[in-house]
DNA sequence: CCTGCATTTGTGTCAGACGCTAAGGGCCAA
DNA sequence: TTGGCCCTTAGCGTCTGACACAAATGCAGG
């Protein structure tokens, strides 16, 4: 009943190179770092033309395999965290994704973030966050300063939380739900003043290398944001407009 | 003391193609099924050569944002979750995560899941989950196919939940995951039957439309998991060679 | 009206070329 | 010897022009 049916790709040239290159990278043929031979000789080892090697090399680019540090070197890199970021936003965008359906991830990852960061964190990166935390108090009321701050404030538990795993997968909904905040606090304008005091909590409890205590705030956090957005009408509205994500 | 350096990015022609076209699609200018100019009219109209234009095609085509149903169109489209799921987990491989990131995640993640499918799921679509439940019943013993008929079931899990979302965070995360059972049913033969049960529990929650108790079993069920990964020693191990994410 | 063929159009790939800049090497001075 | 400067040059970004092949189109014939 259900054929599966894959067309089998066409084997383009460009794209068997950027496949053959890729292929090597993950295996660990080429390592991060390593860096490739130009595009001439590319060219001649793969029996084709420049032009045809270069646009395997844009792919690769575009998929964060490779890069160049300046127009002459071209090296083997690590995919960075904030590509991917922007392109799950960006398709989160486009699919049109409610806060509902970010909140409701967001009301998981916070609290878990909160929870290994109180397990894990080091009384430098304490200090740190508290320091961000002081600058958060001097913005009270610049909405704009707020949400960066604010942004920051949750990306650096989940980073202090040393799961690489959670950082990738909360970093670009945190993005779209916290900038949110924007629609909401004219609504709420009591949420500085919540907002201020759950980061607090969170940065004693993670002092106090409390797990439940800093996932109890961080999740009430995250409720008191649900409530700003009720509040707002703004339950099943479209997070962001594509716009927004560039 | 902190000096955000941003080094401006070099205007190379075919970037800035590929970044014009993007941003019209982003704008909404062009909408997923637009067709495309051809490659030598988008030449005169960005007043570049045709190869400068095929180049930042290839970037776009990477991005997920324009693709080529047959070669001889090419037009806009909305990036596809699966295209997504490859780069996260091929970027996770790279980093060479470990179980415990990915099982930390899992234990927030698919909970979620259950709940939500529990209050969303339609009695046709338990009925399909059923009958991919029975496939796995047929399927005892055999690890290879248990593993696949396992991501599929908790997959149709989370699309029943109705939250894209968490479909997009918790897809490449769960395909790590999972595909470690590979490495842990040799040392617990026990668990192909503790997964039977944790599911058909998860099935008759959602029948119920009951949220918690979902929620509940899938939790233990993923807890399940991790006294495999213990009993098999490897809590800290990485995950998968990146191999074996292509 | 539909079918089959011829035509046209656009892609994938190739070959060759040119300006410009960054990388690397040599030279001079400290 | 070592450090800094200049110069050469290799390699990238872009362009021009071309060709084969396949898909889309138009046309003729049944």
């Amino acid at each position: 009943m259900s054929l599966t049916a894959k067309p089998i790709q066409h084997h383009y040239a460009y794209h068997q190179i950027a496949e053959e290159i890729q292929a090597q990278i993950l295996r660990g043929d080429l390592k991060p770092g390593d860096q490739l031979p130009g595009e001439a000789e590319l060219g001649t080892m793969f029996g084709v033309t420049r032009s045809t090697v270069r646009e395997g090399l844009r792919q690769l680019e575009a998929d964060g395999l490779v890069h160049r540090p300046s127009p002459r070197r071209l090296e083997v890199t690590v995919p960075q965290a904030d590509q991917l970021t922007t392109r799950a936003g960006r398709a989160m965008a486009l699919m049109q994704v409610t806060f509902r359906e970010l909140w409701q991830v967001t009301m998981v990852t916070e609290p878990l973030a909160s929870k290994l960061a109180a397990l894990n964190a080091t009384a430098d990166e304490i200090e740190q966050l508290q320091q961000l935390h002081a600058d958060l108090l001097a913005a009270e009321g610049q909405m704009a300063r707020t949400i960066e701050l604010d942004e920051q404030f949750h990306t650096r538990i989940a980073e202090m939380g040393k799961n690489r795993v959670l950082g990738l997968a909360r970093e670009p909904i945190a993005l779209l739900l916290f900038r949110g905040f924007a629609k909401i606090a004219p609504f709420a304008p009591q949420f500085y003043k919540r907002q201020i005091e759950a980061h607090s909590n969170i940065i004693a409890a993670l002092r106090d290398g409390d797990g439940e205590r800093a996932e109890k705030w961080a999740r009430m956090h995250i409720e008191d944001f649900w409530r700003g957005a009720q509040l707002a009408g703004l339950e099943d509205s479209i997070a962001l407009s594509p716009r927004a994500v560039t």
